[in-house]
DNA sequence: TGTAATGTTTACCAACCGGTCAAATTATCA
DNA sequence: TGATAATTTGACCGGTTGGTAAACATTACA
């Protein structure tokens, strides 16, 4: 008899690694367009190019083949904060982080549609990961940051307002692209808004808007 | 025999007033919360106090209250915008423009939730919305703050992108509020991360992050 | 007060949705 | 090759969901 993925503890083949991965694929997809309780499982399944059933042979509910999918990307979503140095220059450390996840932001759209989604309905999914792993990392930096304040390299400031500034602002790109691309008018279509947008954010947050002789 | 809501000419009578007061209240709370497809009409009719036929009386489908209450919201959501003052100070107006939408994020968390489930999911009842009006007032304060860089009241910035880091910072403590609070831990359980947001805020739009001598 | 318009409820329906089951098909490997 | 395990499918199920029909109740007003 065929057991469904969780019950099982051998080693992957082939097959599962690659079906599994359509899925999760399909999965970001879907989830991240329409959130948890609006996607369907069929819709997933037809992306994916299975049955139903088929599916369900692989993730036993919708519920673990959401988990599967935040898990995995969670973990790459977090990169670059982890990246974010202690040692590098303040002002330096600060433009690249703003950089490097407004390339997610349009790079990875998707993924971080997923999370705003699950975050904005009351995150009752991923819950744990917010009190838990991403709270720590957070922790961890806004610490390195209130260092670099005291010690004068930066402004004072509240570091986990900073940080919380750095994500709206990016993951602004992402999450509320069409009203951006509405706003902006057609004739700005390709990514030129990401370019625009990396420099008017890094000369904001590292300049400010006043005029000073 | 009764009619539906949108069949109706004659003036609206007291019961109409209240009832439909109350539903778009309780749809308020519930779309906020799940999203247009994660909501259920039983649900927005439990909230409501009535039953769900007596529900679809006042709103014939859950498209048409759902529309109602964009209608409703939108133009109190774009006030602040359309009291940016061309004629004030450059760096204040600016402040005071982070302010007010910091308080409507506070007082109005639900409105700021309609419209992000809404755009996030590449709004679909809504795109007109956005390239109209929406667009249409946002050029017109973009040139505002066009002539005021220009005239070297402020920085030279791109005004849209401006005025994107001001909706997405501001919008952030009421849409992805849940992720703010794990954050912050529960020590910050009152509204101080409000005026924690406010301070940083201005300080960062007026004069960004950089130590000067 | 009578009556017509308005408002409310109960019962219901068809489509959809998450998930199961057993049978059929395909891959693996001794 | 053959047997065994892994994979795939179509048919189906119970619960939910958006919405309807029609009877019943209430209100407004001449």
């Amino acid at each position: 008899m065929a057991l469904p993925r969780a019950a099982r503890t051998q080693r992957r083949t082939r097959i599962q690694e690659e079906k599994e991965e359509q899925i999760l694929e399909a999965a970001l997809e879907v989830f991240s367009a329409h959130g948890f309780r609006g996607a369907t499982i069929d819709q997933i399944a037809e992306k994916a190019g299975m049955s139903k059933p088929n599916l369900l042979y692989y993730f036993r509910t919708k519920e673990a083949m959401h988990r599967a999918l935040i898990d995995r990307v969670l973990d790459t979503w977090l990169d670059p904060l982890r990246e974010f140095n202690a040692e590098g220059n303040p002002v330096a450390e600060i433009r690249s982080y703003i950089r490097r996840k407004l390339e997610m932001a349009r790079d990875f759209p998707r993924e971080s549609r997923l999370f705003a989604n699950e975050i904005l309905q009351g995150a009752p999914h991923i819950e744990d990961e917010l009190k838990g792993p991403l709270k720590q990392l957070v922790d961890e930096k806004a610490e390195v940051i209130r260092a670099w304040a005291k010690a004068g390299k930066i402004a004072k400031c509240d570091p986990y307002h900073l940080i919380f500034a750095v994500w709206s602002t990016t993951q602004h790109y992402a999450d509320f692209d069409v009203q951006v691309r509405a706003v902006l008018g057609q004739e700005n279509a390709g990514d030129g808004r990401f370019e625009d947008a990396a420099r008017f954010l890094e000369r904001l947050f590292v300049d400010g808007l006043q005029v000073r002789e």
